[in-house]
DNA sequence: CCGTGTGAAGCTGTTCACAGCT
DNA sequence: AGCTGTGAACAGCTTCACACGG
């Protein structure tokens, strides 16, 4: 009935994270239910998507009468996996991995930025605007296991990411956000996206050319 | 035969710009040709998919002999637009938003990050560590005219990323790279890509929950 | 009667396989 | 002979439309 995994797709998955932010939206809002068809009107989805998507893992809605915001948001951080705080590391404490690390964003409880790890001497041991500490890469499979760190993120230059990946993948890292400019080989049962900042202006640059 | 911007799938945009990423590896290795059977083997594509998205936009090889790397990296780039500097604006002079002013991967004469605009009294006037300069948001119409920036990060928090996407498209701004974690509604003829770290990271954490 | 959950239809994007050009 | 360019097959994702349950 519940699928693996891996066989939802990358969408669906995407999806689940949109919904869920709709819902803290109307939460905070006071609404305590929705049908799938407010909630598509409002956010500007399909409403048979929402519902075949939440369908897959169950049936949280009431025929006849829609959504409780409350429930289903809080199957959807159970399904993301948010029903705890989920520990990150980020390897690369330049500017964008110190930018990552102290970004607002990521403070809802969901997340926690608990390490940055670097090669640069003058950077290790120091720690960020909002108390992010700066380790040696070579400690990142200690600091992983001690912290239950679960989620790495790539921030160095493009010709030390696939080294750094694999330091990730050696210390039991199961999921790689990668903002390095290069098609990193991620060994079976690590999950891996990439933010590519060039690649996405290029494709904007494609849109205006002609 | 050529086919309108618009109706060129976003996933055709994408590969164009990993296309040209590798042909540009493969330049700096000297290799003067290319099949698309040996450019998919080497960076794990398929080569049906790359010779179909090519022939949409002409005959860039030849029967029998396969790419000239030089010419079809050149076709690319006027494909991409990127044949001239695409001179852009980044809005909100925080954190991100300065780090992604002077990050390197842009500096290769594609993008030129032209302006950061904020609306802290502090930060206006002053430069980023590589020099670029920091204007009132208010100076937006006036810089991107001037200036001839045609594209525009934003960076600000959720909150101010719907006026602020206004005034960027009030200022003739026609793609618009969005960071915040809100969805913005653009008009007509406006290209928006949105980086939304926190569906990024709970994707992820999909994939590592139970 | 209303809105979910879902089979079926429709559509988009990917891969195959080969005709045709060099 | 070799590899591109491309119609046809295929796969996956999205949307439709309605049966079913409250």
């Amino acid at each position: 009935m519940i699928p693996e995994r891996q066989s939802v797709s990358e969408s669906v998955a995407t999806r689940l994270s949109v919904y869920l932010r709709c819902l803290t939206l109307l939460e905070s809002e006071e609404v305590r239910h929705v049908s799938s068809e407010t909630l598509a009107q409002r956010f500007d989805l399909n409403s048979a998507q929402i519902r075949k998507d939440l369908a897959i893992f169950g049936e949280f809605g009431v025929r006849g009468v829609g959504y409780e915001v409350d429930t289903l948001k809080r199957h959807l951080l159970g399904l993301l996996g948010l029903d705890r705080t989920r520990r990150v590391a980020i390897v690369g404490a330049g500017h964008l991995g110190t930018a990552l690390a102290d970004y607002g964003g990521f403070h809802s409880g969901e997340f926690e930025i608990a390490a940055l790890f670097d090669v640069d001497p003058g950077k290790i041991g120091t720690r960020t605007r909002t108390g992010v500490r700066v380790y040696d890469v070579s400690e990142l499979p200690g600091v992983v296991e001690s912290q239950g760190i679960e989620i790495g993120v790539i921030t160095v230059p493009g010709e030390a990411a696939a080294e750094v990946a694999e330091r990730c993948f050696g210390a039991g890292l199961k999921a790689i956000l990668n903002f390095a400019p290069v098609r990193l080989n991620v060994p079976p049962g690590v999950r891996l996206k990439n933010v590519d900042l060039k690649i996405n202006l290029e494709t904007l640059s494609f849109y205006i050319a002609k």
